[in-house]
Formats: structure tokens, C-alpha cells, sequence
DNA sequence: CTGAAAGCGCTTACAG
DNA sequence: CTGAAAGCGCTTACAG
């Protein structure tokens, strides 16, 4: 049924041998009989098998991907930069969507391997997972995008997420916030905790103390950031402003704030965090930390190639970490006075 | 270096042949000899090749997956589902994203295929495509996912468009609006064809006349549709509403009418189409269509499943057609009177 | 410049 | 219940 380079060494009169030399456009095959195969390749609409080609070469030419929750703008967006620099460089991506569930993990790991993937990115790891040090040194290629873990052998883009904190943070407290909740997500993973050391650290730094019922740490969960928000902001001595670790949770803020009929910013700042597209949008105007994610997901793309093809056996930086950047839009402002008078403070 | 059944048997004193046998739960193995090769994969740590094991199997356990935007909301929460689906049935898949341009479909199905992908689903295929004529006669399993094509002959799971369109327009001009601007997108799809086809005979059935100069039909190009609206919107004769062929370029108009400091739904009504999460937002709060995507994309895997698994080779509905829904939130509302006077309108 | 042969790591009849 | 052998469709030394 199929039809096989057996096939297209028959009817060009040539051996296996030549037609997969002609396939690889490899040099030392006569132009003539070069042109009898094309010929031959063409007539027969032969296309070579990528399993078989796997089996011997050892390489697939595809790559997994392997994210907490695709249906999240900031990791469809990044998806879709891997993707097409992946493309471009002749490699197709499986990707893996974990739920954030560490098993789910594991096992897409693992599958992925079996498969012979020629590498992984990582983009929701555990902090303190042993899983990626075994592949580094088993010299596999995998890095980490936006994700980190504690055990130093990995390779890795991320941003300075503790500095990206305290750049949302003073500028809440710039404007004359002086209760700022925390959105903080799971602190498992690297990137979440050192955000939430950094705001942690920002509020210590300006004098303010920390209010653990103004922080949420459970998973990401839309439901439960609404729930949590929604509570929060029922309260009479509510906070007058948000903090959220990525931009998907402080639109389930703005979501509950919308939704209690408090405008956003006169009665209530939020900044974001990931900058994704949408965000952007004026109607939507999300104030966030930028996470640069084009300049992030083509780093660790190219990190990834450059480990595969091994022209980078020893990374000068196996860590890569961008700077953040605050993009003020207009989802934050000073606190309402008013409501502020109303509650007792007495201004700044 | 890479371990092999051929060490498991080895050291488990057995053949190959038996060391598959257990491998892939076959009866007829003594239990004891099961028993002493499982120690042997277990000390071993062996994992089989998949792509091996697809050489001989023809099986390759992963799927096709094309889109034209991943980052496109609707297609990322499609594609979790899809993916969500897959993992459980076993399969992986491979996600192409296409850009909406028909070449880099034609690679991306090239590649699919001759990496023996076990099936395709495609979401964004030209209506007068023949490729997939071509697959669907060679018996290769491919599934349409929110995309239909004119020659006959292919699965597909789409809504009801031309329905969908009809209920945005009848909604808007149940509020009052008479002048209902429309991006269209490309009308090379199918589903957009049929959405202006819906938009057309619902303008003509409610007596009102459609001005060219609403519509947008160009492509989906986020930028693009963001001038036109912007543009649009200076008009003092403009109109008071628009209806989007999607949530994102809904987002787009909405974006456009923000930067005037034009006022949702105020002075402005908007209508998307797909009900992305997001939508249902309050803080966005986009009143649309639904597309039931969980639905339909269940739907559509389950089909492409069922083509593989050859339990249903003679498919009796091989076009599934859900049904529209209105989701009215708050992007809708009568049109401003004030506005209407001005313009020289005598109410209704 | 060309081809015969071996091999990648599995599974599948088939014989015993 | 078990194993020897062939084969999936390529590529890769190697010999000529």
C-alpha cells in the first residue's frame, strides 16, 4: 500500500542506498541519476516516512511542550511563539497541558520520552522537583520557561520575579495604597514564591505590614481566586487594592470586583502579572509586570535548539533571567478618598 | 547506551518475543515468567520506543492538531479540551498553528502525515479546499472542528452559523439599532461565509439595508480590524453597534471604541460570536454567541477516535450541526437616544 | 559515483 | 506456553 524508497529505487534503477542519499541531498550522486530519482519521487508522490527516518537517524524532529494551562492567554501566546520558531526550524511540538497536577507531569515526561522527543520545555515545574536534574544529567535536552527549581543543573528563562513584585508593589504604594492583597498562587512553584517574596519584602521595605487574610495561595483556580476575591472585597475594611500573580488572576479580581459593582480603579487598583495580549486592550487596560514573553519564549526555543544540535555543550549561563518591566494602564489609580475618609484613615 | 527489550530478555532469561508478549499484556505468558520479566523491566528502569513500537504497529498514538490562531481564546480553550481528551484515550498530539494562511496548512498536514500521525483535526480550512477530499478518500481520518468544506466528502462538527448570525442581528435590532456594522473576517471559511449569510438575510428580513462600508471582510488580523472600527467609529454617522464573527475580534472593536472614549454599551453595542471564557467575565461581560465548544469539541475527538478505531466506518452523520445560542450580558443595549437625536433619528 | 548489507527496537505470525 | 525469524522503512558505514 504504501509506497517506500524500495519503490522509487525500482522504477529509478538505483539502489536503496542512492535514493536516500538523493532524499538527503547529500553531494556525490551524478547529477543524472540524481535527476532519474526526483523524477521517480516525483511520479510516485513519495513522501519519506518521519518514523522510520526517527528510528535510525535518532532524532523525531519534534519537540514537547509542556504547560500548567494552555487555555491561559500567557502560556497560549508564548505556545504560540515556540511554535512558530519551532517551525521555522523544521521542528513540530507535541504539547502537554498538566492541569498544574505534578503527576500529570511526570507522566507527560515520560511519554514524551518514550516518544523520543529531541527536547522538552518546561514551563510549570515544581520548585522543588528532582525530576529535571535527573534529565540534565542524562543529557537530555530540556529547559524551563518561566519556571525555575531549587537543584541548581537545569537550564532556564525566567524573569526577576522577586523584582517584578516589588515593582507592582511600589507602585501601589506610590499612588497611596496602603492595602495591597495578594493574589499569590501555589507557592510550589519557583517563579510564585519569589514573587511573593518580593512582595513580601516591598511591603516590609515601605512600612506596611502584611495581612495573611489579604493573601490567597491556594492553586490556580479561576473559581477559587473569584470566590476568594469576592469574599474579600465584601468586607467593610476591604483592601483598596490587588496584586495578582499572573494577569489570567487578576482578571478573576476584576471579575468579582465587577461583579459587587465596584469600579476599578476609583474604588479599587489592580495590577497584573505577564503583560499577555489581551491585556493591552484599552477596554481591559490591565496595569501588569511585563514578563517579555516573546523575548523569553525565542530564548528558551533557542536554548532548547542550541542543546539539541549540541552546539552549546557547556552554557556560559544555563539560567537566564530579563528584567521586568511595570506597564501602568489604567487599571490602577489613588485610592478613593472618600471611601478611604469614610473608613477613618486620614489621607497621607 | 538506550536499553532494550532485547537486554530485558537477557536478563530475565527469555526471548524477545516474550518480553512484547508481557509488555503489552498479552495472555498466554506463565505467570512466573511474567513475573521474572517485570523485575527485569523494573530493574532495568526500561521504558519501550514508541516510535519503534509505531514502526511495526502503524500506530503512532498521537493526533493532529491544526489551528489558525492558538492564540486566539477560543482556539486555546478548544485546544485544552481537545488535549484534555486525547491524554485520556492516549493519545498526544501535535498542535500546528497556521496563521490562517492555506500554505502553511498544506506543510502543516504534509508533516502531520508523514510523521503517521494517527489523525487530524483542522480547525481552520479554506471551504473550497480539495485537500481534504483527497485524505477522506485515501481513508486517512481527519475531523473538521468549526470549519466545513464544499466538496461533500469529510467529517466535520460545526455549528449552526448561518443561525448564529441571524440571532446576533435579531438581538440588535430588538434593542432598536438600525445601522449594525459587521466584521466578517475572511469569507474563504466556510463558518464566516455563512455568518455573513446570516447577517445579510437578517439585515434584508428586518428591512434594513446593508452598507458595505460596515463590513470588515478582510482577515483576521487583531491590528486590522482595530483600525477599521477605529476608523469607522469618527464617523458621525456611525453605527451604533457592531457584530463580530468572533469574541477576539469583538475585543478588537471594543478596544477601538475604549481609545475613543466611546462608552460600552452606552453609545456603542457590541455582539462577538464563540463565548470564549473570558467573555463571561463581568468585567467584560461580551454578549455573544456560543459556540458550545466543550460540546463540540468532545464531539470532534470522538469522532476522529472513532475513524481510527474503525468502530464506525460508515460514520451515518459524517456533518454534526450544534445548535447557537444568545448569551446577552452587558456589551448590549437600546441605543442612546441622545445620540440618535443629534443625528437627526426620530426614535422609533 | 553506486550498491549490498546491516541495523535502528520493536511486534507478529508461526512452529514447536 | 515459548522462541527463532522476519519485517516495519529508512540510513549508514563500507567496499568497490
Amino acid at each position: 500500500m504504501r509506497i517506500t524508497v524500495h519503490d522509487i529505487a525500482r522504477v529509478a534503477n538505483v539502489s536503496q542506498a542512492t535514493v536516500s542519499k538523493v532524499l538527503n541531498n547529500y553531494s556525490g550522486v551524478k547529477e543524472s541519476t540524481r535527476k532519474k530519482v526526483s523524477e521517480a519521487i516525483e511520479e510516485l508522490k513519495f513522501t519519506p516516512d518521519s518514523v522510520a527516518r526517527s528510528m535510525v537517524t535518532n532524532k523525531t524532529n519534534t519537540l514537547g511542550l509542556i504547560v500548567g494551562d494552555i487555555s491561559n492567554p500567557f502560556f497560549a501566546e508564548s505556545a504560540k511563539i515556540i511554535i512558530g520558531k519551532a517551525q521555522e526550524q523544521g521542528y513540530d511540538v507535541i504539547i502537554s497541558n498538566t492541569d498544574h497536577d505534578d503527576e500529570n507531569l511526570e507522566n507527560a515526561i515520560q511519554t514524551l520520552i518514550s516518544k523520543r522527543v529531541d527536547g522538552i520545555i518546561i514551563s510549570s515545574i515544581s520548585r522543588t522537583s528532582i525530576r529535571i536534574k535527573k534529565l540534565h544529567d542524562a543529557g537530555f535536552p530540556v529547559v524551563l520557561y518561566n519556571s525555575r527549581v531549587e537543584s541548581d543543573s537545569s537550564n532556564s528563562v525566567v524573569l526577576d520575579n522577586y523584582k517584578g513584585a516589588v515593582l507592582a508593589v511600589d507602585h501601589l504604594v506610590e499612588l497611596g495604597h496602603e492595602s495591597i492583597a495578594f493574589i499569590a498562587g501555589p507557592t510550589k512553584y519557583l517563579t510564585t514564591y519569589e514573587r511573593y517574596a518580593g512582595y513580601e519584602a516591598a511591603l516590609k521595605n515601605r512600612g506596611l505590614v502584611l495581612n495573611k487574610e489579604h493573601v490567597y495561595d491556594g492553586e490556580y483556580d479561576y473559581e477559587k481566586v473569584y470566590d476568594f476575591s469576592y469574599n474579600l472585597l465584601s468586607d467593610p475594611d476591604r483592601p483598596t487594592s490587588f496584586f495578582a500573580t499572573s494577569d489570567q488572576m487578576a482578571l478573576a479580581v476584576m471579575d468579582a470586583a465587577a461583579s459587587r459593582n465596584i469600579k476599578i480603579p476609583d474604588e479599587l487598583s489592580v495590577v497584573g502579572f505577564d503583560n499577555m495580549n489581551i491585556s493591552a486592550n484599552q477596554y481591559i487596560g490591565l496595569t501588569t509586570i511585563s514578563q517579555q514573553k516573546e523575548n523569553m519564549a525565542e530564548l528558551a526555543l533557542k536554548k532548547l535548539i542550541n542543546l539539541i544540535v549540541k552546539k552549546d555543550p557547556h552554557p556560559v549561563s544555563a539560567e537566564l533571567t530579563l528584567e521586568p518591566e511595570l506597564i501602568v494602564r489604567k487599571t490602577t489609580s489613588t485610592p478613593n478618598k472618600i471611601i478611604l475618609e469614610r473608613r477613618g484613615y486620614n489621607g497621607t
